[in-house]
DNA sequence: GCCCTATATATCAACCCGATATAGGATGCG
DNA sequence: CGCATCCTATATCGGGTTGATATATAGGGC
């Protein structure tokens, strides 16, 4: 499943630019797809030599002059063959994870900044589905699969929001970086590897 | 944050082979960041050229020779300023929450296969959640921070289960494409974007 | 003996991400 | 009225990641 194909989808619900397949995606997948200018044109682009879509280039009214990409048959077809073929991945790349997991190397004030900042997103992005949940814009409400993918998010990043509130004062307790601006830890390393536990008995150097 | 960044604190827990380091983010940081060989020794290379790590070679005694990289002073130096300017970013990209959306366009049996196979795989990550606290393998205990990532990704997981369970009935009732091997669904094509929606009143050609 | 798995390193094409360039129209504000 | 700023809209580029593949040896199971 690649940009190409999550294109074909939103332009099963209507015509569209590619500005407009952006907003799409950022109102509806924001939590679950990503997908920028740098992807969307050259899918756009080659689906166009692939006959999936075709563009009609309409004179810009307001703005510079657009072009809007419909779905052909062809186009429809291949989407549903690529629903049944893609394999269900669910991919998750945190760098807020991996500082949390490096915690007791972070100064206090670094960590509590950092779990503010990220509970601050969670509220934004679950903002974002509820917009969309009584999706004002369009007067169709959304299909019971759009519902499921929202009502998966709220559940899914409410539950994040709860476990960061009930945790993250053991997690100060747990020992950190003292404020003061000295890098070294400890002048001492291990002595043996707590990754490569089977590393042990080769002699270091 | 990239691979290089999370090679270094790796290594903070002390010297190991790429190979190593492939193992060790699939154990702790398999629900919440992914890095293959592709990335990892690359960035071993490039950290090795920047006098961040340096590596020995240990003649191969249970198969191939070996490298294992060091953190040098200046990589735990870089690494420290490293965790203090990341944004703490969190990602996802779940093809299976894509499916979902356009669960309408799925036949009910590839909708049902899709559930379970996610299922599957959230009790498999659960799992290796289970198997890196109880870590045998190393005498330590997990830090703090380590316990707490294992936590989040445990409440998120199980929330991604509960409503799963929960919710895929009303999935199914919504109405999917029937068994039928027709993949034409509706002839007739909506009219109106409903994307963009600021689209309607050009005409369509 | 043979196959499969685990250890271990390395490379490559294809693709994606984020930043940037460009540009006209609308909006707001003193 | 002039100016700044934002919104619409398309497009490209470098750097980084992904996933597959190649190579080689040791050990266990049957």
């Amino acid at each position: 499943m690649d940009v190409k194909d999550l294109c074909l989808g939103a332009l099963t619900y209507g015509d569209a630019t590619g500005y407009d397949l952006k907003k799409f995606f950022e109102s509806t997948f924001s939590h679950c797809f990503l997908a920028g200018y740098g992807s969307i044109y050259p899918a756009l682009a080659e689906l166009t030599g692939e006959k999936l879509v075709v563009a009609r280039t309409v004179p810009g009214q307001a703005g510079p002059s657009k072009k809007l990409y419909q779905l052909t048959d062809a186009g429809r077809d291949a989407f549903l063959a690529r629903l049944e073929a893609t394999e269900p991945q669910h991919k998750v790349k945190s760098e807020f994870l991996v500082l949390m997991h490096f915690a007791h190397l972070l100064p206090v004030a670094r960590l509590d900044a950092v779990l503010d900042q990220h509970l601050k997103e969670l509220e934004h992005k679950l903002a974002l589905i509820s917009a969309y949940e009584s999706g004002d814009e369009m007067g169709k409400r959304p299909s019971s699969g759009a519902r499921f993918v929202c009502g998966f998010g709220k559940a899914v990043m409410g539950a994040a929001q709860d476990y960061i509130l009930a945790h993250r004062d053991a997690l100060k307790k747990g020992g950190t970086r003292n404020g003061n601006r000295s890098t070294r830890i400890t002048r001492a390393r291990p002595k043996a590897s707590v990754i490569a536990s089977r590393n042990r008995g080769y002699p270091h150097a």
